[in-house]
DNA sequence: CTCTTCACG
DNA sequence: ACGTACGTGAAGAGT
């Protein structure tokens, strides 16, 4: 049989777990108190490459201590590194105790980095004709790559990796396996701390390897090279680049003491894995080692209910758990599955959702004494509205709860969420039911019922952890007091509705494609041919290769025609205008007139929009089907689709007010900022008064509306976490204006200066950040080692408080206004909700009390050191209210 | 099912 | 030297 050896480089993977559950630290302790996040990454990992691979020989490779001949070459050999945490240290030797259990080899050699073991034994395989799979978290590995060897490297969290062919090299990084030492030999590498050749970095490298080969080729040409900066620093640092060179080899005749007839896999040793895992308290690895072992699951106890037995309700008089099965995601239209209903491991289902409108069942749901524990309050109250049920007091949302402890837990499926948070006694909807086509309710009772049950007991056995960490984290009123009101105004303006004309739809449509045609005529006369406009693949065939268009921009796979890029190409060539035109218009048309006319529900010419309220990062709402909160507005050619959104009854106008400038308010507020604050205080043109002091103007005529414009774009660069490159692509400035614009700006308002540094700070010790409500966004890429990573980390800390704190202040506007509109017995209704923006219809004579009204609620909804200000609009049409 | 583009705040 | 603004959803093309 062919031989297949899985080598796993075991620090690096243990690292890698270790930080990808690192926001789960504390989860992740068993009885004894030893940490096992690393240890349970650790074994996820090796569930799924061994399954991926199916190996008929492991071996795990570790490093052996801190000194190693490359300490040895050079002193500072990953010096400078962050002290390994005492969290991760402790769980290493329980790595290598699981791996006895697994039947797993491990080895570790004195003076050797574990790459050096892999490097040796992959040579030694690839001789005897091995097919062989590297595992690590450390690209240098890929350097190993051949034919017959591929590294995997683990890309997002542990079980993604990403595999590296020779090919995949070559198209990654342009260079070979073999050249990877060149490489690093001239760039040095900053995470190992060895330097390569002054101001060397991948492109030069790059560059200098296509022409030379190697390092060896680089300086047996030196001398030919004409005279340039580059090449006396390649002549200064020759020594440094050879020390380089060797330092990045692995080796592949490390003195070894085993061999491949030592690495055999016969898998594991279930006794010993399961005392392991309970030792670990692995609870759902433990699971999964019964199905293996073919023990039964353990089956669950329900009552089927029928009309004959729904006096047994009326046991429950204090709370039940309570689940509508819908198969379709959009709630609004779905079928009813079915329905589970009780308490305390006393479980009763049913197919038959007509049960739920008996009162025996309808009054438990609607009672406000009896509270309700639900997944998904939102999407259970507008599923009981469709059969004319009421949903009363709803005290634990499972959804809602474990989207407020980590916005990454934001799977809508039960199952997959109860398992993040340890249950393991509920598969998920995709394994009971199916996925893509093959998904179905399930025809055997006992199958489908057992899942309903388990729902319930998996929501009731999560609901007291749940809680507690909720209040541990200062995170009940955003609960209790933001999020579950907010659920309810959500599901009525749902239910609600927001009417849209057909006619006025269909109308523009057809002119739409009138002029499309036209257009596409004089497209394909410019081109000489005929193509397919939409596809940017055959439109950058035909711009920069029959047309030899200059090329801006490419993407990873072709040419960029994005419109950035045709805006500075429309001198050139009058086709890229009438691209342009055409994109502009064929967006307006298949998104905005055609997708909008599917989605109007012919019962009622409404759409019904589903808010997600857990879904963002930063706790805004998002909207699907349709997304109500992207409608034209910037461009008057797509602005007029908002005629076509209009009242539900005649005498009645929309209404719509916005906060303006809510977050840069906020960003005034958080930073305490004196100088910001005051501006708003003062009612200062908010952008003026910033341009006046970063260009140092004396006066407000001074104030151009081409330096008001830039100013604009500075303060919006702040709120997204500024970079020098990012302003001076969106003003079209050169990099180093840009960064005198922000280095005034942090000069002119020194508290927002310092927020952003403590920000970020907050953000590296505590590993998440949080809003004014306490809405809490963990970073774990804070402490990547990849630049980019952590970068994109550390603008995100500086933006979330901001974005976040102000998607918390309309939230709570928009309860208060709910209540208030009921309060003053206003026929006006609250229909969509687009950020900083809330929409209403109501009847004429109600407009002059919104107007006082609805700017009062938001504007006092909660108190900033800055005050908030809020405009409104009304009209006939979505379209008139501006 | 992923990529690109483009609509919004 | 690195490679970039923050947060979303939908459509169409092409694998």
């Amino acid at each position: 049989m062919a031989k297949k050896l899985l080598l796993i480089d075991g620090n690096s993977v243990a690292f890698r777990a270790f930080f990808a559950l690192h926001n789960q630290l504390e989860r992740f302790t068993n009885a004894d108190g030893l940490h096992t996040n690393a240890i349970y990454g650790f074994n996820t990992m090796l569930d799924h490459m061994i399954k991926a691979v199916e190996p008929t020989d492991m071996l795990v490779a570790f490093d052996a201590g801190k000194t190693t001949f490359r300490t040895k070459m050079f002193d500072d050999y990953k010096g400078g590194r962050a002290k390994t945490p005492g969290e991760f240290s402790e769980q290493m030797p329980y790595i290598k105790q699981l791996l006895d259990a697994y039947g797993i080899q491990h080895y570790e050699l004195k003076d050797f980095e574990a790459d050096d073991i892999i490097g040796t034994l992959a040579g030694q395989a690839d001789a005897a004709g091995y097919t062989t799979t590297v595992v690590t978290g450390d690209r240098d590995l890929t350097q190993l790559t051949t034919d017959h060897t591929t590294v995997a490297v683990t890309v997002k969290g542990v079980s993604e990796v990403e595999r590296y062919t020779p090919e995949h090299v070559q198209e990654k990084l342009g260079i070979t396996p073999k050249q990877i030492i060149d490489m690093k030999g001239l760039t040095g590498d900053t995470s190992d701390n060895y330097p390569g050749v002054t101001k060397v970095g991948e492109k030069t490298a790059l560059k200098l390897l296509k022409e030379y080969g190697s390092i060896e080729g680089v300086y047996e040409n030196v001398d030919a090279m004409k005279k340039s900066k580059m090449k006396e620093h390649l002549i200064e640092d020759h020594d440094l680049a050879t020390r380089a060179k060797v330092l990045a080899t692995i080796k592949r005749d490390a003195p070894i003491t085993v061999g491949l007839a030592d690495l055999a896999y016969a898998g594991p040793d279930v006794d010993k894995l399961a005392e392991f895992y309970t030792e670990m308290d692995f609870q759902s690895f433990l699971k999964k080692l019964h199905v293996q072992s073919d023990e039964p699951e353990k089956p669950i106890e329900f009552t089927v209910l029928t009309s004959a037995n729904l006096d047994e309700l009326a046991q429950f008089s204090d709370h039940v758990d309570f689940y509508l099965e819908m198969p379709t995601p959009n709630y609004h239209t779905s079928a009813f599955a079915g329905f589970a209903i009780g308490a305390d491991g006393k479980w009763f289902i049913s197919r038959d959702v007509e049960l739920l409108m008996k009162p025996a069942v309808s009054d438990l749901l609607s009672s406000t004494s009896i509270t309700k524990d639900v997944f998904d309050m939102k999407r259970t109250m507008v599923g009981l509205n469709r059969l004319g049920i009421q949903l009363g007091t709803v005290d634990f949302d499972l959804l809602l709860v474990s989207y407020l402890l980590d916005t990454n837990d934001n799977s809508n499926d039960l199952g997959s969420l109860a398992e993040q948070h340890g249950y393991s006694d509920l598969p998920s909807d995709e394994v009971v039911y199916g996925k893509g086509v093959k998904r179905a309710i399930p025809d055997d009772d006992q199958v489908f019922f057992s899942h309903l049950a388990r729902k319930l007991a998996a929501i009731a056995a999560l609901k007291p952890e749940l809680l507690k960490k909720l209040t541990a984290n200062e995170q009940a009123p955003l609960y209790d007091d933001i999020e579950k009101p907010m659920a309810i105004v959500l599901a009525q303006m749902e239910m609600a509705g927001i009417t849209v004309d057909s006619g006025t739809l269909k109308a523009m449509g057809s002119q739409f494609k009138e002029r499309l045609s036209e257009i596409e005529q004089t497209i394909y006369q410019e081109a000489g041919e005929e193509f397919n406009i939409n596809s940017p693949k055959q439109l950058g065939h035909i711009l920069f290769e029959e047309m030899k268009l200059p090329v801006i921009k490419k993407t990873k796979t072709g040419y960029s025609t994005a419109v950035d890029v045709l805006e500075k190409l429309a001198p050139e060539a009058p086709i890229v205008a009438n691209i342009l035109q055409y994109r502009q218009i064929s967006k307006i048309n298949s998104t905005y007139v055609v997708g909008l006319l599917d989605a109007i529900h012919s019962s009622d010419q409404k759409v019904h929009t589903r808010y997600l309220q857990t879904l963002t990062q930063t706790g805004r709402l998002s909207s699907v089907d349709p997304n109500l909160q992207n409608i034209p507005v910037r461009l008057e050619e797509g602005r007029k689709i908002r005629k076509a959104f209009i009242p539900s009854h005649d005498g009645w106008q929309i209404f719509s007010s916005d906060y303006s400038q809510i977050e840069l308010r906020v960003l005034a507020h958080i930073t305490g900022d004196a100088n910001m604050q005051e501006a708003f205080k003062e009612g200062d043109d908010i952008h003026a008064a910033t341009a006046m002091r970063i260009f140092n103007l004396k006066s407000p005529e001074d104030v151009t509306p081409n330096i008001r414009r830039q100013a604009k774009a500075v303060n919006f660069g702040i709120v997204y976490g500024i970079s020098d490159y990012g302003l001076s692509q969106n003003i079209g400035i050169t990099r180093k204006q840009a960064k005198s614009f922000i280095d005034s700006y942090f000069r002119e308002y020194p508290g927002v200066k310092a927020y952003m540094e403590n920000i970020v700070k907050t953000a590296h010790e505590q590993g998440y950040v949080e809003t004014i409500s306490h809405r809490r966004r963990y970073l774990p890429d804070i402490h990547s080692k990849s630049f980019n990573q952590r970068s994109f980390a550390e603008r995100t800390a500086m933006n979330t408080p901001i974005q976040g704190s102000a998607a918390d202040i309309i939230k709570i506007a928009m309860i208060k206004m709910q209540d208030r509109l009921k309060a003053e017995g206003l026929k006006a209704t609250m229909l969509l909700q687009v950020h900083d923006e809330l929409i209403f219809e109501a009847p004429k004579e109600e407009i002059p009390v919104l107007e006082k009204l609805v700017p009062s609620v938001m504007d006092s909804a909660v108190k900033l050191d800055v005050p908030l200000k809020v405009e409104s609009h009304f009209g006939d049409t979505w379209y008139d209210a501006k």
